[in-house]
RNA sequence: GGGAGAGUCGCAUAGCGGCAAUUGCAACAGACUGUAAAUCUGUCCUCUUCGGAGUUCGGUGGUUCGAGUCCACCCUCUCCCA
């Protein structure tokens, strides 16, 4: 995987650039759908591809690992012949899901034991196993294992998982670099910096993930409840401490508005669910505002989804119609709002990097804001 | 004409002397940030300063400290027999 660093923003640390991985290339910042079990829920490849314009998608380990299952995966050659998407691709690890399974794993100095949330039975994910699962999947970016600190955190548990987090990130990079990619194309891996709200543990943790050279870096535990401006604060903290020669993620983030911000502090990539989950549960996110497509007050309207949108559901479909086939609990709206989710995400970032490059980032995205967080 | 049964908050249901009244659906609103999520939460007779207050269970009377529940009559509907 290759990083270049095209622009930087004159009026804050907003960036442009271009990962190359073996798969194809990616024009940063960018928002990556979230594909957890080898699917972008409700959503074809063919409109991934033609209306929402997505450069690269998820996969989730510990979900893929479940179901199918590796064998299946191996045996199609990888995850990206067996769905389709034939353009880059990343899985997460499995550490978010230290966290938001926290009932049904126990986490030990090797690694983690989780009960499955599908038939309740025992796996048992060590770095070096994650790592191996991670390699038969075959994405072209692949996340260390890691714990995903909860929030509100104490500071002595943040601390011991901080030093959990970076002994399994050892052991991922010694394994990753035993190993190679089964499918006979080159995989990169991304360490994670944790540390929950205290900035000294996250000092710590860029530091040491740091040390490491990896083709590029992530920032997890965040967006999970803290307050947003705590948020920022250490993604600044931490953009500030990764190097900028290679990309940085930010895992699991956010809002239209947390996009934007997290840009101007240095980020490049990003991935959440809520294009797409809170699509399937009738929000909508526009230039203008967001909407809740069921309320009544959609009832008789008949104006387009989304005047300003560029995906061709926008246009093609209204308001009304919209909301009925919500209220009909047609499959339909699931499908409109994840689409019409997705291209605006995707749409922002790239009309982010192409005030980056035009050098008027910081007044665009100021102006942005201010609309995006209203009410319809 | 004779017999049996039923009427409860939009619809459907529960209730068998202490009830503003069960549950489901519908409706209305909210939540959702590396997806255990096509999920979850709240409201859902009226008013409310959220403490309560006022009117309710086809209708009218009655029994009772107390009635959606028991009794009488009436109204409506369903089924069966003619």
């Amino acid at each position: 995987m290759k990083f270049k660093l095209q622009t930087v923003a004159k009026d804050c640390k907003a960036r442009a650039g271009e990962i190359e991985t073996a798969h194809g290339k990616i024009q940063t910042p960018i928002f990556m759908p979230v594909g957890t079990v080898g699917s972008v829920k409700a959503v074809h490849c063919s409109e991934l591809t033609t209306q929402i314009k997505a450069q690269i998608i998820l996969g989730n380990t510990y979900h893929l690992y479940l179901r199918p299952g590796l064998d299946t995966i191996r045996m199609a050659g990888g995850i990206q012949r067996f769905n389709s998407w034939n353009r880059p691709m990343l899985t997460d690890s499995g550490g978010f899901q230290v966290y938001s399974l926290g009932d049904r794993r126990k986490i030990t100095e090797d690694g983690c034991e989780f009960r499955s949330h599908i038939d309740g039975s025992k796996h048992f994910f060590s770095p070096e196993r994650v790592m191996d699962i991670e390699r038969t999947i075959g994405a072209d970016i692949i996340m260390a294992f890691d714990e995903c600190t909860p929030f509100p955190c104490e500071y002595d548990y943040a601390k011991r998982s901080l030093g959990l987090t970076h002994r399994w990130l050892e052991r991922c990079v010694y394994r990753f670099r035993q190993t190679e990619g089964i499918y006979g194309y080159e995989q990169s891996l991304f360490p994670i910096v944790q540390g929950s709200v205290y900035k000294d543990l996250r000092k710590e943790s860029c530091k040491y993930v740091t040390s490491f050279d990896c083709d590029g870096n992530a920032i997890g535990g965040l967006s999970v409840g803290e307050p947003i401006e705590q948020m920022y604060e250490l993604t600044e903290l931490c953009c500030e401490m990764l190097p900028e020669d290679k990309p940085r993620y930010l895992m699991g983030v956010g809002t239209p508005i947390n996009i934007l911000e997290c840009i101007s502090l240095g980020i490049d990539m990003f991935d959440c669910v809520m294009p797409t989950r809170n699509g399937r549960n009738a929000m909508l996110f526009t230039s203008e505002g967001i909407m809740n497509m069921k309320n009544k007050k959609w009832e008789n309207d008949f104006s387009p989804l989304d005047e300003n949108g560029t995906s061709e559901v926008d246009l093609l479909y209204s308001k009304a119609y919209l909301r009925h086939l919500f209220m009909a609990k047609e499959i339909l709206a699931l499908q409109i709002a994840s689409i019409h989710n997705l291209a605006f995400y995707l749409n922002l970032v790239t009309q982010a990097r192409e005030h980056i490059v035009a050098g008027d980032f910081l007044k665009w995205k100021n102006m942005m804001v201010d609309k995006l967080g209203r009410r319809l």
